[in-house]
DNA sequence: CGAGCTAGTGCTCATTTGAGCACTTGACGC
DNA sequence: GCGTCAAGTGCTCAAATGAGCACTAGCTCG
C-alpha cells in the first residue's frame, strides 16, 4: 500500500473477483466472516482483511440518505402566519440541506407514474440533483418555462428535465423555444407549434410543480434578478416591474409584496406555464433562501400557489419576523391536522 | 412494523435525526457501538437498534462498484489475432456487465481536465450510465455526432452527453444539429454556425472516445441498421452500402468486413467527427456486444481505428472462431507487455 | 377498570470480531 | 550465497457484538 496502488485500468489483482464475492457475501448475503471464510476456503482473517481492502479501495460505497435537520417550530410558525399547506424549514443555512430536504418532500409527493414539472434556477438544480433515483418509466418530466441559452451551467431548464429524467427513469419533455420573445404574436405562433404543443398541453395534468422564487430586488435594493441575469428582461423591462411593484417572481410572473401579479404584458409574450394552471396543480413546491429573497417569498406566499415552501432557518426567520400581516385569504390551507398523507 | 410505515413527508420519526447521527458516526466515524453509546448516553443496545433500522429504512445504502469478472484469456487472444491495443471481455453475456466494464476502462483513461467524446446508441448509453460519479469540472463531454429525433430513448447523443456531463460533473458540448443532412453544401453551412462550430473544433483535442459499432446487417442478412431505425439513413442508403460491402459503422462512418472506409459521399453530408481526427484520437474505446455484431466488429478493429474493445465472452469466441486473417498492418498495437499505466 | 397487546428498552451469555504479534515467502542487492 | 525487506498469512486474547429473554409504559377493548 505504499507504491502502484492501482494496475492502469480494470481491476487491481489477482484476487480482485475475491474482493467483491467477499464484500457482497458479507453485505448483501448477512453471512457472517466465519461463514464466508468457509464457504470460500480461505481463513477468517484473509476475509477480514479483503473487507477492508474492499472498503479502502471504494469497492463498497456507504451512502447517507437521512434528512438534514429541520426546524419544525419555524415551519409551523411560517404554515400557520402565512397559510401555507406545509412549510419544510432546514435548521442549518445550508443550500445542500434545503436542497435534500425539497427533494424528499417532493419524493413524497410525487407518485408512481405522475407528471412532474420542473422550473429553472440554481436552487431548482440542487434539489433535481438532490432526488433520490427511480425507475419509472411512466413519470413525466415537463419543462414548465422556455429555455435561456445564457443561463448559468447546471440551472437551464431543459436540462434540468434531462438529468431529473434520467434519475427517475422518466420520460422528459422539453420546450425547445426561449422563455422570452419579442411579441405575443410570435409566442402564439411558437405554442403551435407541435413540438412545444406537445410539452405546453401537459401543464394542465401536472401531480407536482417545483420552482424557485426569483427576487427581483435584493434587500438593499440592487437590481439582481436571475431573469436579468438570464438575458431573459433588460433593465427597461426590470424597471417597469419595479415601478408597478413587483418584489419576486414565480417562472415568468412577477408579483407585488401582497401577492398580486402584475405585469401581464411581459407574461404574454413569455413561453412558460400561466398562473392559472399553476394554481391547479395539486402540490406547488417552491424552494428559496436567503435574506435577499425574503421579501419575494413573503410575496410568493401571499400569491396563495404556492402550497409548500422549503426554506432555511434564517429566511424563515427574517420572513417570520416581517409585518404580520393576516392571513390572506387566498393561500392554500393545510386541509386538517393530519393529513390522510398519501406516499407511495 | 406492521402499519403506517412512514410519516406523509419528509422524516420518519421524533429520533429521525439519532439515525442519522448514530450511522454517520458508526461508517464514517469508525467508532464502535459502545462510544457511539458513551457519547450519545443511551445504551449499546439502542445504538445497535437504530443501526438496524438505518439498513431497513434505507437511510444508510451499500452499493459495490466491483468490476464484473473478465475472461482475460479471450481478452488476450483478441489482443493478439486483431492486433488491438487492449481488449476486454466480459465473462458473463451480460450487456450491464459489458458497460460497467467499459465504464471502468473509460475512468482508467480519462484523465482529470482532459475532454471525452461520446458517439450515441443504446450501448454508449449504458456505458455513460454506468459511469462512477466525479467532481471536475475541467473536464469536456463533446458530442461526436449530430442528433437524431427519432432514436430511442436515452440513446440520443445529445441527452447522453448531458447525463455524463452530470455524472462527472463537468461541462458538455453539444451538436444541435442533425447527423446527417440533405447535401455537402448544407454541411459546410451548418459547420459554419459559431455554435456548431464551437463543438467541432473540440473534436482534435480529444483525450478519449467512446463509440458503438453499429452493424449494418445482421447474421442473417437483415438489414437492421440502428443508422436505418434513427431515420439517418433511408433503404436505399443502406442498400448502396451493402453493395460497397459495407458490414458495419463507427459513428456515421461505413467499413467493410477487411477494413475500408466505404461511402464518402454520405460521409460527406454527415456532421460528425472525421475517421482521420478519431484516428489521432489517444484513446478510442469502442463498446459493442451481439452475436449480431460479430462481423462488424471484425470490420471495425481492422479499420485500425479502435485502440480499446470491450465485449462480452460469446462475441469475443465468435470473433476468434472466425477465419484467422493475419493480424493487420494498420492496427493499433499494444505498446508493451507492461505499459507506465498512467491511472488517476 | 383491568386484561391483553405492542413497542421500546435493557440484561446475559455465547459468538464474532479486531489488534497486535509471529511466521513464511519471494524479491532484491551485495 | 545470504542478509534484508516487504507483503501476505495465521494465531491468541480481549473487546465488541448479536440473539433471545424479561421488563415497563402506553394503548385498546371488553
Amino acid at each position: 500500500m505504499t507504491t502502484a496502488r492501482e494496475t492502469p485500468g480494470v481491476n487491481e489483482g489477482p484476487a480482485a473477483d475475491l474482493v467483491g464475492q467477499v464484500a457482497r457475501l458479507f453485505f448483501e448475503g448477512q453471512l457472517t466472516k466465519v461463514e464466508i471464510a468457509a464457504r470460500l476456503r480461505i481463513s477468517r482473517f484473509r476475509v477480514a482483511r479483503l473487507l477492508d481492502q474492499a472498503l479502502a479501495d471504494g469497492v463498497v460505497r456507504i451512502e447517507f440518505r437521512d434528512a438534514p435537520a429541520q426546524d419544525r417550530a419555524s415551519g409551523r410558525a411560517i404554515e400557520e402566519r402565512f397559510g401555507v399547506e406545509r412549510c419544510v424549514v432546514a435548521a442549518t443555512d445550508d443550500d445542500a440541506a434545503v436542497a435534500r430536504l425539497a427533494a424528499e418532500v417532493i419524493d413524497g409527493l410525487l407518485g408512481p407514474g405522475e407528471a412532474i414539472g420542473i422550473a429553472w434556477g440554481s436552487t431548482v438544480g440542487r434539489v433535481v440533483r438532490a432526488m433520490t433515483a427511480r425507475n419509472d418509466p411512466a413519470i413525466d418530466i415537463v419543462q414548465l418555462a422556455g429555455s435561456s441559452t445564457s443561463l448559468d451551467a447546471g440551472t437551464d431548464p431543459g436540462d434540468l428535465s434531462v438529468v431529473l429524467a434520467e434519475r427517475l427513469g422518466a420520460r422528459h419533455h422539453r420546450i425547445h423555444a426561449p422563455a422570452f420573445v419579442e411579441s405575443t404574436e410570435l409566442r402564439a405562433a411558437l405554442v403551435r407549434q407541435p413540438e412545444i404543443a406537445a410539452t405546453v398541453e401537459r401543464f394542465d395534468s401536472l401531480a407536482v410543480a417545483l420552482v424557485g422564487i426569483g427576487a427581483l430586488i435584493t434587500s438593499c435594493g440592487v437590481p439582481n434578478s436571475s431573469l436579468l441575469r438570464s438575458g431573459a428582461l433588460n433593465a427597461a423591462d426590470l424597471k417597469q416591474l419595479s415601478g408597478l411593484g413587483a418584489v419576486g417572481d414565480l417562472l415568468v410572473h412577477a408579483f407585488t409584496a401582497d401577492g398580486r401579479f402584475v405585469a401581464p404584458d411581459l407574461t404574454g409574450r413569455a413561453i412558460a406555464i400561466s398562473i392559472e394552471q399553476l394554481r391547479r396543480i395539486p402540490h406547488v413546491v417552491a424552494v428559496a433562501a436567503g435574506l435577499a429573497k425574503v421579501a419575494a417569498i413573503g410575496g410568493a406566499l401571499a400569491t396563495g400557489v404556492i402550497s409548500v415552501l422549503v426554506t432555511d432557518a434564517t429566511t424563515a426567520g427574517a420572513l417570520l419576523g416581517t409585518a404580520s400581516r393576516s392571513t390572506n385569504a387566498g393561500a392554500r390551507r393545510r386541509p386538517a391536522l393530519v393529513a390522510p398523507g398519501s406516499r407511495r
